[in-house]
DNA sequence: AACATTATTGCAAGTAATTTGCAAATAGGG
DNA sequence: CCCTATTTGCAAATTACTTGCAATAATGTT
């Protein structure tokens, strides 16, 4: 976890950029929340230690990261229309989405690696980074749906 | 092509929706434009045969035919932050975009079907739909980027 | 074929998320 | 410690999409 921010602020430097406690705090908050907050959730926990920074510092020092590749932006069908976001590496790769509940689960899963290889290899195309986004019901909401045969008669 | 624009029809008429002349030319647009348009894109198009129809018609339109299970809505990273929309089934179900020059590529891949039935199974959730995505340079970009060995020299 | 009913449309105004211009602040090198 | 370019806060702007409402038109009924 902090080894991740650490890896983060060396390639800050590296970078050329300026560790701006700005920076420091938005990068400390990304490993501190839950996975993909959007820009509001960042903003809202980094406020609690700095009440002065601005929603539009969090939006570009977030853009930065994510050319800097240390963040990995993503969109979530029915979750509106506003952009999350995650420190590289820190969560799964791929996802799950309930479309009733609106759950998120995220996984890894080495096949889907293998799949975008060979890909890559037949289309002779580079492939830096794959995305498997999965739509259904979760356990829950599927027991809920479908419930056992038999059950409620 | 028209197939899907007859199922597409026969389904609207059995969700009890009416057949306006909008829906009809929306459809039509949708199977007549390339992959994934925008829904400025299918206004644009769709008002050069009815010039008075309306973006928000389009954009009702659209939402209705995706609940429906018509319309598949799709977002691509560094396209903006718009929506796009395909006939289901017209299309392949996994993209490969490339991050210089923008191209998206479609791709039908049956494995990654089975790794979402593996998935399903192991956490006990209904898949509905599963969405590659892959990142990386198409190979005009990759080849420019990374000349022949020696090449240059 | 005219009519009633109610879904659908066009228009204009509204909203949410994100972006941008600019003057003030400040990190980091010399 | 000072200089300069980078970064920040603020407010206004923009983009992509949504909504309210009166007018229109599709479909069942007679």
């Amino acid at each position: 976890m902090t080894d991740l921010l650490d890896r983060a602020r060396a390639r800050v430097r590296a970078a050329g950029g300026r560790m701006t406690g700005q920076r420091r705090l938005i990068l400390e908050t990304l490993t501190a929340l839950p996975a993909h907050p959007t820009a509001e959730e960042v903003h809202a926990r980094a406020a609690r230690r700095d009440s002065a920074l601005n929603l539009s510092t969090v939006y570009r020092t977030l853009h930065w990261l994510e050319a800097e590749g240390l963040v990995e932006p993503r969109r979530f069908r029915g979750h509106g229309r506003h952009d999350h976001f995650d420190l590289a590496g820190a969560h799964g790769q791929h996802h799950f989405l309930c479309t009733k509940c609106q759950r998120v689960l995220e996984f890894d899963e080495p096949q889907v690696e293998a799949v975008a290889r060979g890909y890559a290899r037949r289309h002779a195309v580079k492939v830096h980074e794959a995305s498997l986004v999965l739509y259904g019901l979760c356990a829950e909401c599927a027991a809920r749906r479908a419930p056992v045969r038999g059950g409620s008669a």
